[in-house]
DNA sequence: CCTACCGATCGGTAGG
DNA sequence: CCTACCGATCGGTAGG
């Protein structure tokens, strides 16, 4: 992980350490494409040479694999600390969309180039298949959820987690923390709209 | 519009009218990232030279532009219809959603294609424009649903919007027609989650 | 005569 | 600083 990001030893030689390098760097990825940026145009925002990059990576790919693990491993670590819980699945549920939503606004540059990697590198595609494996782990939940009798049985388990998560991962398209708009805000609307519907009164099945 | 795409008059040498040209260019930015598809990887995928694709269009920006437009086109048309039509606000914000879930599956790489856009060049920026003229409306089709009192009022109405069709846009990151599920049954399971909510029972306000 | 395309080549920029 | 490649453009031509 990512841990010390920003934050490693200030001896030697002033300048970036990895943890501010990944800052800059994925912040102009999502404004441009990783794809789009340049090593060039890179090394331009981070106000050094393209060659003082290589001293810290080793290449354009390795930027991309320690930004999409480290918002990947954030992830995880919601879905493993739930494991080790017990008490209803639709509770366990909310939770872990509370917490994902936490997760994507604290690391919301990470997550965001996360979700929009496509597959066409091998770093692309192991961190696509991370994805899918969290996926699967929520998905389990909701179907325990649905056997509880906790939430509408007439939807498929797993239409209903990537309509839940393609709900929750939107955030990324217009949150900025500028605007004030806390996480727990954006965590309440989530699950009011998605566990209790929008309409007003009720039209539930049993 | 791009109505007569794949279908132009059929007088002159064979090979690519714009419309066929079009689908296969959105298929390949789609996988490669716009700014990621070189002309070079575009003609061999086409089968043509470059300089052959020069013909049909200006330059790679117009193949984006007359791409994001034909998207943008679908939705707008939606709205459009909409728009002279009464009824209680629900109702028709629900159509909304129906019929652009509708559209995002039959124009699914193009809309695809909008909604990775990111805004880095005048095209870009341009269809982020109509984009946002678009959540307005339905903006504004929210607020007449709470002031109607048939949806929750406790969600700010451009929250709500985005929310959404936040789960609305999300179905292009999975949806594939070769799997048989049908663009309705996919718009039952939105209506159903973020309209009646995924809670079995009712713990709704009045 | 029209549509669709070709080979060759330009100035410029990418990654390393 | 080098090599490889980019997007764009030219004059010319084949098929129908």
């Amino acid at each position: 992980m990512a841990d010390n990001a920003g934050r490693s030893n200030r001896r030697g030689r002033p300048g970036y350490d990895l943890g501010r390098l990944l800052d800059v760097s994925v912040r102009v990825f999502n404004e441009r494409g990783y794809e789009g940026t340049s090593m060039e145009v890179l090394a331009q925002r981070l106000g050094i040479t393209k060659s003082a990059i290589y001293y810290h990576v080793s290449g354009k790919d390795e930027l991309l694999r320690l930004s999409v693990d480290r918002a990947l491993d954030a992830l995880f670590a919601v879905v493993e600390e739930e494991a080790s819980t017990n008490g209803r699945a639709i509770d366990r549920l909310e939770h872990v969309v509370r917490r994902s939503i936490e997760v994507l606004v604290a690391e919301l540059p990470f997550v965001t180039l996360l979700l929009r990697v496509r597959g066409n590198t091998r770093v692309e595609r192991q961190a696509l298949a991370r994805r899918r494996e969290f996926d699967l782990v929520v998905s389990d939940l909701v179907e325990q959820a649905e056997a509880e009798g906790s939430i509408r049985p007439d939807v498929d388990p797993a239409l209903t987690t990537r309509l839940l998560f393609g709900m929750v991962n939107s955030i990324i398209e217009w949150y900025r923390p500028s605007r004030g708009l806390r996480a727990e805000q954006v965590a309440d609307a989530v699950t009011k709209i998605a566990f209790d519907g929008l309409r007003t009164g009720s039209r539930k099945p049993a």
